[in-house]
DNA sequence: ACACTTACTAGAATCCGTTCTAACTTCGGT
DNA sequence: ACCGAAGTTAGAACGGATTCTAGTAAGTGT
């Protein structure tokens, strides 16, 4: 139900040659362009394999359950999405002012691919997997709020993952249609002034 | 893909016949059982309608799918929270205390059948249902925290949101095997103590 | 080049949610 | 007591994820 080892998690080891390598990119290519359209629906197995240009088998080797190749595709966007922090770090005053602002970069990238976003988010959270996603978040925001992930005391760290937790919920209601970007803000906001107040570095509160 | 329309939301209307009303308790209870062994697996829709005596369509007729199945196994769920909290009140001297103390009420209960905490917590997160949930359980939180519903600020319903969120995620985290009992009380104290601070008839801060 | 393990392919097969069909009951109204 | 609408039933049928099988390529060591 699970299980990813002998098959590399990212960009890691396991596959031997160059081959090996461009299949798995043609089909987290693939899938990530189908669930683009349809969502999850639209990103069937079948139909993942037959655009990589693979067998059935073969993906099931490369991702043994759908739920695998969805937290393959989560990965890359977490990917693009620290990557895109190191470009151009949040520039806010206050530690909850840049984690808020990460956290809406990161909304406003997951709403150009609403159908992605929603396959992904779901997914994830179904996921048995030990996904790295949330503990990867919420060290993400302890960074960007000041705090290099090992100086954090415990509760900084139950702070920045409530902050995450809060933010996958409001996505999820957004993806239900209860939310607009301007209500997410906002509520995030609230939610970050409170969990995030007296971080070192913090305002003058 | 959801609709429960003809049909009774609960105990309420639709439902004409004493027998109609026993069949559909007849289901939930064949489906809560079941969850509560194998989980979400375990609980196949034929096996559901064999277990509660009703042929497969006429389980379809009363829930259209099986998300509503959960998503009404999780509504009775909800009302037995209620009531106990009606029965038995949080007595802790603050709001956030008080939050806690639910909580971790309705965290020991559904940790008493894990197989079905996580097919309900899962099958809801999932659900495309405008599932009375996250509203539900805020609801909750705000009346206990000192507020009856209508009484909110909108800053207030956001942190009760907010603590049902974090209390979610851990929840989710707690069935991959990743918390104790133990640590999700730390942790929804730490988070309940900033989310909740400074709500009327609060602690002495 | 040869043998051999490992990867890949095409396709059938299985499992489970959901839908459909045709016949049988139950109920309310008359 | 009888009729038509709505509710039930047993079971087949469909769709998509996952698994299985037999055979074909590709890579490695000698």
């Amino acid at each position: 139900m699970e299980a990813v080892q002998d098959l590399p998690p990212g960009t890691a080891p396991g596959l031997r040659t160059k081959s090996q390598l461009q299949r798995r990119r043609r089909i987290l290519q693939a899938a990530a362009a189908l669930a683009s359209r349809g969502g999850v629906e639209a990103m069937q197995m079948r139909t993942v394999a037959e655009r990589a240009g693979v067998a059935l088998g073969t993906l099931y080797r490369y991702f043994p359950s759908k739920m695998d190749l969805v937290v393959a595709v989560v990965g890359e966007e977490l990917d693009m999405l620290e990557s895109s922090i190191a470009r151009r770090p949040p520039a806010a005053a206050t530690p909850d002012g840049r984690a808020v602002d990460v956290l809406m970069r990161a909304t406003r990238g997951l709403m150009r691919e609403p159908e992605l976003a929603d396959a992904l988010i779901r997914a994830l959270i179904l996921a048995d997997v030990e996904l790295p996603f949330g503990d990867r978040m919420a060290g993400l925001l302890l960074r960007v709020a000041g705090l290099s992930d090992g100086r954090a005391t415990e509760e900084q760290g139950v702070l920045a993952a409530s902050l995450g937790a809060v933010w996958v919920q409001e996505l999820l209601e957004m993806l239900r249609g209860r939310r607009t970007y301007e209500d997410i803000q906002r509520r995030i906001e609230i939610a970050a002034s409170r969990l995030l107040a007296e971080f070192p570095a913090s305002r003058a509160e």
